[in-house]
DNA sequence: ACTTGACTTCGAGTGCGCTCGAAGGTTTAG
DNA sequence: CTAAACCTTCGAGCGCACTCGAAGTCAAGT
């Protein structure tokens, strides 16, 4: 319990790499990671979690730019809550027109391939 | 009918710019496009219906080396046409997982606003 | 003590997909 | 005839999100 991750181990846990983690820390995604005596950074499992949110984030379309607008406001304390919980519902809402607008790309693309199964047919015969 | 499209027309109706639309054809995305006898393009309907076609590719992730993969077969000739089935195909299945993907996302973030909303009651308590 | 390999910072470089702007020719309305 | 709007090519520039490499420090095994 209360383990402790080398860069190396978050990297893998999180699946990002340990360049990302550094350069994810120095433009501010992540707050100061602690350090060993020696200066090497030691990251928790909160951390860890929080790095995959922001892998969440990434993944579905949110800029650096508007995951660092987050983070200023989780920063900035408890009261950017309601704030907070807006931008995310924002988010929410983009990204679920994201998905009606791929499975609508999806049957457009199945029409293309019908048709072109439609020729391979003529060409078999 | 068979009107002609100029590029700033062209650009209208598909929703990519005109530097675009001389980008696509430059790099060999769009077979080059018919001219005046002053040397201005002009688009066909079909030419349009191919860019919609590459904006679809595009939007659901295909890279630009992508397209011109299929395209140099379309231009090869016919005996193409089962490989690029099977590319269609392919960038399908890659697609469905991607939304796949991003619908898990949605639940995740969903999650998310829960506990936010959560924490917001607490404060109005 | 020495080697190996993981860690540090820093700034520069990469790849993608456009995006822009300069310099110049064409078309059209008044 | 002229002005405004549109077109051309060309090469340079941009924004994003990393990604890399150099130079140096630190930890662990033999």
């Amino acid at each position: 319990m209360n383990k402790r991750y080398s860069i190396r181990e978050a990297a893998e846990r999180t699946g990002v790499t340990a360049h990302t983690l550094r350069y994810y820390e120095q433009i501010g995604l992540l707050k100061p990671i602690q350090r060993t005596s020696s200066g090497y950074r030691c990251y928790t499992d909160d951390d860890l979690g929080w790095v995959d949110f922001l892998t969440c984030l990434r993944a579905t379309g949110m800029s650096i730019q508007g995951m660092q607008q987050f983070v200023r406001l989780a920063h900035t304390g408890e009261h950017t809550i309601p704030t907070r919980c807006d931008l995310l519902e924002a988010h929410r809402e983009a990204l679920y027109q994201r998905v009606r607008e791929l499975q609508e790309y999806l049957r457009v693309i199945d029409a293309k391939i019908t048709t072109y199964r439609t020729l391979t047919q003529q060409h078999i015969d």
